[in-house]
RNA sequence: GCCUCUGUAGCUCAGCGGAAAGAGCACCGGUCUUCUAAACCGUUGGUCGCAGGUUCGAGUCCUGCCAGAGGCGCCA
C-alpha cells in the first residue's frame, strides 16, 4: 500500500497535480475502529509540503492509485484518511494459505543470511538462578525465538564470571559448609555465601566423596561449586524451556591473553594512561586516594567517549576489573562478525554496558551490532488484605518463597512463568503477582491464550470421532466472524517485524491476548458439529479452526510456551 | 548532584505524532439438555502526575517541576 501510495503522488506530481516534492515516509497503519478499514493512511502531513487541503490530497491519491492484490474498497475519509478494506476472497484464502504454512507462519525473510546472537542471564554460578534472572531469561530467550522467526540464524550465549573474587569466596564458603557436614564447628564470616543450597551441596559432596575432600584447599571447591551450579542452573532453564548454545567464560579471556591485548589496542590508541586517581578527579577524591595510599592504576579515558569519569582497566594491585575482560568479550563477539548482538541486561548494569560501549569504541571497533534490552527491576509481591497494598515477598533462605526460578514453577507452572514474565514491557518495573499467577482461572491470561488452542483440538477430536473432514472444504461458507479472526490473525507477521526491529519481544504476548480475544467470542457463536450446521458449513468451518490453531501453536511456541491438546 | 527508566480506570498494565483514550482483573447483572463455561454477553468506571512549548494534530516529541525505581566503586 506504501508503494501504492507514493507512485500516485509521484504520478499525480508529473500530471501537474501536486507540486513537486521529496516524498516523506508513508505512514501507514492499522485503524483503531473496525469501520476505519484494515490499513489506513493520513494525507494530513502533505498538507503543508503540498499547499493543499489534506482531503484533495488524499482524493488525488486515490484517483492515482492501482488496485492492490488484497483490496476491495479504497475509501476517502476525512479528514484526509485513505482507508483500505482487505477483501473477503483475500482473506478466505489465507485460511489454506495459513495451514499449508503450518509451523513456519509468518517465517519472514528479514534477516535471512544473517547472524543474530542473543546474549541472556549470565548469571554468575554462584547461586541459584532468581525471579530477576529469571525476567532476563524469558526476555532473552523469546527475542531469540523472535529473531529466528524473522529468518535469521540465531545463537543463543551465556557470559560467566569464574576467575573473581566472588567464586573464591563461594569455594571458601563451599569448603567450611562441607567440613561443618563432617561435624566441625564453623561459622561463615560476613560477606560469604550464607544461603542454604550450599549446605545442600556439601551433603552431597559427604555422600559421594565421604571425607576424603578434608585436606583440599578452598581451590578445589571453587571447580566443585561451579559444575554443581551449573547444572542447577541449566536444570532450572530447562524447567521453563530455555537451553543456551554456548556457554563463554570469562576465564578464557586470560587463557588466550585476549584482556591484555585488547589492553595493549586501547594503549596504542591512545586512551589508556596510569595514574593514582583519574585525570578529572577533583581534590576530595584525591584525598580520598591519598589516605587510601593506592598505587598507580591503569586507566580508560572514558570520558573521551561522554562517560562522566574515567575507570579502571587493572587494579593497583595488576588485577583486571570486571570492566577490562567486558570490554575484551565483547570485541570477541564483534569478531565472530554477528550482524545482530543483542545484550539482555537488568537495568542495574546500565553504566557497566555504556562503558563497554566507549571501550568498543576505543579499540576503533563499532558497536552498533550490539543493542541492549535493559530489565527494570523484578520482585514477587502478594497482596496484603490489611494494609490493602502490595508487598514484596520476602527473601529468605528458607524454602517456599518464591525468591528463585524453581519456586516459581513449583508454584504456578513453566508456561505462567514464562507469560507473566513476557507480557510486559522491559522498560516497566515488574511485580510479580505470585497469588494471581497461581490462579487458574479466567483471570489469568496463560490460560485464556492457551485455552484458544485447546478449544480448537476438542473441535478436532470430535470431528474426528464423528468421521467430518476439512479436506474440499468451500470457504465461501465463511462468516463475518472467522473472516474478522483472519484479519486480525494476518497482523503477526507485522508484530514479530516490530518485536525484532524495536528489539521489543512483549508485544507477541499482548498480541496473543488480543488474537484469544478474538477467537473465544467465534467459538461461542460458531459450531462446527451441531444438528443445525449443514454439513459443507462445518467442513468450511473445521478447516477454519484448523487455521485458527495453527496460529495459536505458532503464537504459543514464539513465546516458548507449550500448547496443549486438552487442560 | 548527574544519568537511565516509570507515572494512563479502584488494581495490574497496553497504546508506531493521527480519527471518539484500550485490555485484563475487581464491581454489578445475565448465559451450560450444545465441539469442556479456564468461556461468552451486558453495565459501571479517565482533568493520560503537574505546568509550559513544538505541530494542521500530543498520552506519544521538547523544557521545567513533583513522585517512585535503578545506577553513578581500584565490586562483579
Amino acid at each position: 500500500m506504501e508503494k501504492a501510495i507514493a507512485g500516485a503522488l509521484r504520478a499525480a506530481q508529473e500530471a501537474g497535480e501536486l507540486p513537486r516534492f521529496k516524498i516523506p515516509n508513508i505512514p501507514v497503519s492499522p485503524p483503531k475502529r473496525a469501520d476505519q478499514g484494515d490499513l489506513s493512511y493520513p494525507a494530513m502531513g502533505l498538507a503543508k509540503l503540498a499547499r493543499k487541503k489534506p482531503i484533495d490530497i488524499a482524493s488525488l491519491v486515490l484517483s492515482g492509485m492501482p488496485s492492490l492484490e488484497f483490496a476491495c474498497e479504497l475509501e476517502l475519509a476525512p479528514p484526509g484518511f485513505i482507508n483500505c478494506f482487505i477483501s473477503r476472497a483475500y482473506l478466505r484464502r489465507q485460511v489454506d494459505a495459513i495451514i499449508a504454512e503450518g509451523e513456519s507462519l509468518f517465517q519472514l525473510d528479514i534477516g535471512s543470511g544473517k547472524r543474530a546472537q542473543v546474549e541472556f542471564v549470565s548469571a554468575n554460578p554462584s547461586g541459584p538462578i532468581t525471579i530477576g534472572h529469571t525476567r532476563g531469561a524469558v526476555v532473552g530467550d523469546a527475542m531469540a525465538r523472535l529473531l529466528e522467526a524473522a529468518g535469521y540464524e540465531v545463537q543463543r550465549e551465556y557470559y560467566y564470571n569464574n576467575a573473581g573474587a566472588q567464586m573464591i569466596k563461594l569455594g571458601k564458603s563451599l569448603r567450611l559448609r562441607y567440613l561443618e557436614r563432617l561435624g566441625a564447628a564453623v561459622e561463615l564470616p560476613a560477606g560469604y555465601y550464607q544461603g542454604e543450597y550450599l549446605v545442600d551441596v556439601a551433603a552431597d559432596l559427604v555422600a559421594e566423596y565421604g571425607d576424603s575432600l578434608r585436606d583440599e584447599a578452598w581451590q578445589q571447591f571453587i571447580a566443585l561449586a561451579e559444575s554443581r551450579m551449573f547444572d542447577w542452573i541449566k536444570r532450572s532453564l530447562a524447567s521453563i524451556e530455555i537451553e543456551h548454545d554456548a556457554f563463554y567464560n570469562e576465564t578464557s579471556l586470560f587463557e588466550t591473553d585476549k584482556i591484555w591485548q585488547v589492553l595493549h589496542v586501547m594503549r596504542e590508541n591512545g586512551h589508556i594512561y596510569e595514574s593514582p586517581y583519574w585525570e578529572g578527579a577533583a581534590e576530595e577524591e584525591i584525598a580520598d586516594v591519598r589516605a587510601k595510599g593506592y598505587q598507580p592504576a591503569t586507566w580508560f579515558r572514558s570520558t573521551s567517549f561522554g562517560d562522566e569519569k574515567d575507570r579502571v582497566m587493572v587494579k593497583s594491585d595488576g588485577e583486571p576489573t570486571y570492566t577490562l575482560p567486558d570490554i575484551a568479550y565483547h570485541c570477541d563477539k564483534l569478531e565472530r562478525g554477528f550482524d545482530i548482538a543483542v545484550n539482555v541486561l537488568g537495568t542495574d548494569h546500565f553504566s557497566q554496558a555504556q562503558v563497554v560501549k566507549h571501550g568498543i569504541r576505543a579499540l576503533g571497533m563499532d558497536p552498533e551490532p550490539i543493542h541492549v534490552i535493559f530489565n527494570q527491576m523484578v520482585r514477587a509481591v502478594r497482596w496484603n488484605e490489611d494494609l490493602e497494598e502490595y508487598e514484596a515477598v520476602k527473601q529468605s533462605k528458607r524454602a517456599g518463597d518464591f525468591d528463585t526460578l524453581d519456586d516459581l514453577v513449583a508454584m504456578t507452572s513453566a508456561d505462567a512463568v514464562r507469560y507473566h514474565m513476557l507480557a510486559r514491557s522491559p522498560n516497566s518495573q515488574l511485580d510479580f503477582d505470585v497469588d494471581q499467577v497461581v490462579k487458574q482461572s479466567n483471570e489469568n491470561p496463560v490460560y485464556y491464550i492457551q485455552n484458544a488452542y485447546v478449544r480448537c483440538a476438542g473441535i478436532f477430536r470430535e470431528a474426528a470421532e464423528r468421521g467430518v473432514a476439512d479436506d474440499g472444504a468451500d470457504l465461501n461458507l465463511l462468516g463475518e466472524d472467522e473472516l474478522r479472526f483472519i484479519r486480525k490473525a494476518l497482523e503477526l507477521g507485522n508484530v514479530i517485524e516490530q518485536a525484532v526491529t524495536h528489539y521489543e519481544p512483549h508485544k507477541i504476548a499482548f498480541f496473543a491476548h488480543e488474537l484469544a480475544a478474538v477467537f473465544h467470542p467465534i467459538y461461542d457463536r460458531v459450531r462446527v458439529l451441531h444438528s443445525e450446521v449443514p454439513p459443507e458449513t462445518a467442513k468450511a468451518r473445521l478447516r477454519f479452526y484448523r487455521a485458527a490453531s495453527v496460529v495459536f501453536y505458532r503464537l504459543l511456541r514464539l513465546m516458548g510456551m507449550s500448547a496443549p491438546e486438552r487442560m
